[in-house]
RNA sequence: GCGUCCGUAGCUCAAUUGGAUAGAGUGAUGGGCUUCGAACCCAUAGGUUGGGGGUUCAACUCCCUCCGGACGCGCCA
């Protein structure tokens, strides 16, 4: 009778078996040692290998195939593997049992997980991401953040971790300041307790005004001052804020909405509201820790190893000569709020790569004064910047529009969706109206979404409405188009037989069978991998790879005329499988699935 | 000047963080629909991984150096 752990991933079950054999072959000393599983990438080198053995015969000064040869010895797996082979210069490569797969993946086939193993340990992790200026309208310049980040949260709160979303938005800084100094300068103090503004009036308000702070000193320095002004407390700048802010910010959700991101009013946790602990931060610093001092009447912290262009050291400013607090300050105060009040064990921050020094700096000041230290726990909260680079246009400089302005993203993602809507209207012209609206939009949107997710995060990308809306390669619409042709014949089935009866089976017979059942066991892997390197172009590809595996699959065996009853019953189960993870693979990216289109 | 990231097929990008003969898509060429959705699939061609050196059993990956690019570097965020 075969045992099997229906939580465990293949390269965790493995894993154990290894270090088992490691204890058995060269003692207890050896039974922790990262046995290196990795799924072999070539079909010939079998479906997963062990490279340990190179690197374990150094230390144990044998020949790496002796190494090899040891581990097989005392290794049991047979009732996982076919006999290991030993190759090169001492990789161990291991075939899977089809016996062995197919109680495998019939045991998967019906875990809501898809196999994944919940976190043992659920963490509290905190994703600050998307953060907007808000005194304006969100443009290309938010889409990573907001995406990347989204996917992010999703992706840990699926395996089990408590996901804390934090909108640190722009609503405290200059940018205010220069809004209410126009608005005061153009209609008097009074217009805010009379006037009625829309976003429309605030986006040319906020061009004339940023026109004026670029043009005219006096302005400029008076503009200053109105933050200065405002964090004080004064109550017609106040008052002025709160109706930019509100305005600005009902905006932000219209297009969080739009995007399928699940972001609201609730994450919002932006600069204004750590106001009141920054004279606190500025003073502790100051007076507690020590690590600030005053610097041509700023407050600085000067850290080692961190140097200006001349040499000279580099300071982190917390509060400017003229009183005003920045946006380290803020920083300082978020991650002292996350760590002790919001208890976070892992921060993550996704913003885009120009900031890493910045994050670096406080980064090592949190450390040095142990604000990364919850004080309940006495654990350290792991801190980490996830970067990622600029929207390019097509001439490979950051996307503008026409006029040299930044690109509205509502005005990007319309265009992404009626180009969805020119597509669907050709391809499938005698749908019904509104479900060709709900496939524009949801192709429109995942196409966007997917064109930057399946990017490696570290890399600028060029923007390309026709790759990312195209149908064939490595898409949004070729994804889904693979789901709503799985779910065609799932429908297509059940016309004919009421029920996949709950006790079927899968048997594994044919080559393309195996590939896939072996494709979908590898979705728990791609998410634990993804959890730790928090890179979701790994959760792309691997969602490509098993469309075009499923195809294999869809041209080699017939699943409504499988030569018997069992077969075609095995076969809608995997069918069903597939359709699970597209889904489920999906909705990590914040991608909707639809069943026609 | 210093620092960070990057340079991979004509083009757009991967490469399981040091593993085997560097892979996809697109474009090019040639095939496959009276059978579950051809928005699909299969095959072929395409490479000195920017250049050079080094470490290692093993380097696209780590170190050094040069070339080319992007982005940072005291009171913006």
């Amino acid at each position: 009778m075969l045992e099997v752990y229906p939580m465990t991933s293949i390269t965790n079950e493995l894993e154990t078996r290894f270090q088992q054999a490691f204890e058995r072959a060269f003692g207890e000393a050896f039974s922790a040692i990262d046995p290196m599983i990795r799924a072999a990438q070539d079909a010939r080198f079998g479906d997963y290998q062990s490279n340990v053995a190179m690197g374990l015969a150094k230390k144990i000064g044998d020949k790496p195939r002796s190494v090899a040869e040891r581990i097989v010895a005392n290794l049991s797996i047979d009732d996982i593997c076919e006999t290991p082979e030993i190759a090169g210069p001492g990789f161990i490569n291991l075939r899977l049992k089809s016996t062995w797969l197919a109680e495998k993946i019939s045991s998967i086939a019906i875990d809501e997980k898809l196999g994944l193993e919940p976190a043992r340990e659920p963490m509290k992790i905190v994703v600050d991401y998307s953060g907007p200026n808000i005194a304006k309208q969100m443009h290309v310049g938010h889409l990573r953040s907001t995406i990347i980040g989204d996917t992010i949260a999703r992706t840990l709160a699926f395996v089990g971790h408590q996901v804390i979303r934090q909108n640190h938005v722009g609503d405290w800084g200059t940018q205010f300041g220069m809004l209410i100094a126009y608005l005061f300068e153009t209609f008097g103090t009074e217009a805010v307790n009379t006037g009625n503004l829309h976003i429309s009036d605030i986006e040319a308000f906020y061009k004339q005004a940023n026109e004026k702070f670029r043009s005219d000193e006096d302005f400029a320095r008076r503009a200053r001052q109105q933050v200065v002004e405002l964090q004080a407390g004064d109550q017609n700048a106040l008052r002025a804020w709160e109706v930019f802010r509100n305005e600005s910010l009902k905006h932000c959700q219209e297009i969080y909405d739009r995007l399928g991101v699940m972001l609201n009013i609730s994450d919002v946790r932006g600069e204004s509201f750590y106001n009141e602990f920054l004279p606190g931060v500025v003073d502790e610093l100051l007076n507690n820790h020590k690590v600030a001092v005053e610097d041509q009447g700023a407050v600085c912290i000067f850290l080692e190893g961190f140097k200006a262009k001349d040499d000279s050291p580099l300071p982190i400013i917390i509060r400017k000569s003229d009183g005003g607090y920045l946006y380290a300050t803020t920083d300082l105060a978020a991650l002292r709020y996350r760590v002790r009040e919001l208890g976070a064990q892992r921060i993550i921050y996704v913003t885009d790569a120009r900031q890493v020094l910045h994050f670096q700096q406080i980064f090592a000041t949190a450390q040095k004064i142990g604000w990364d230290m919850n004080p309940a726990t006495q654990q350290r909260a792991s801190l980490e910047h996830v970067t990622f680079g600029s929207v390019l246009g097509e001439d490979g400089k950051p996307l503008k529009t026409r006029s040299g302005e930044n690109v509205k993203l509502k005005d990007l993602l319309e265009e992404a969706v009626l180009r969805a809507r020119s597509v669907v209207e050709q391809k499938n012209p005698e749908l019904p109206e509104d479900q060709k609206r709900d496939i524009a939009g949801k192709v429109g949107i995942g196409a966007v979404k997917y064109a930057d997710l399946s990017q490696n995060r570290t890399s600028d990308y060029t923007f390309s409405y026709d790759k990312m809306l195209a149908m064939e390669g490595n898409t949004a619409p070729y994804l889904m188009y693979a789901y709503a042709r799985v779910k065609s014949i799932q429908r297509k089935g059940q016309i004919n037989e009421k029920e996949t009866s709950a006790g079927e089976k899968i048997t594994i017979a044919h080559p393309a069978e195996a590939a896939l059942a072996k494709k979908l066991l590898q979705f728990s892997e791609i998410i634990e991998e993804v959890v730790k390197n928090l890179r979701p172009n790994m959760i792309t590809s691997y969602l490509f790879d098993l469309s075009q595996t499923f195809s294999g699959f869809y041209e080699n065996c017939p699943v409504l005329k499988a030569e018997d009853d069992a077969t075609r019953a095995s076969r809608l189960l995997l069918c069903d499988l597939t359709a699970k993870t597209l889904k489920q693979g999906l909705a990590l990216l914040g991608i909707s699935t639809v069943e026609q289109m």
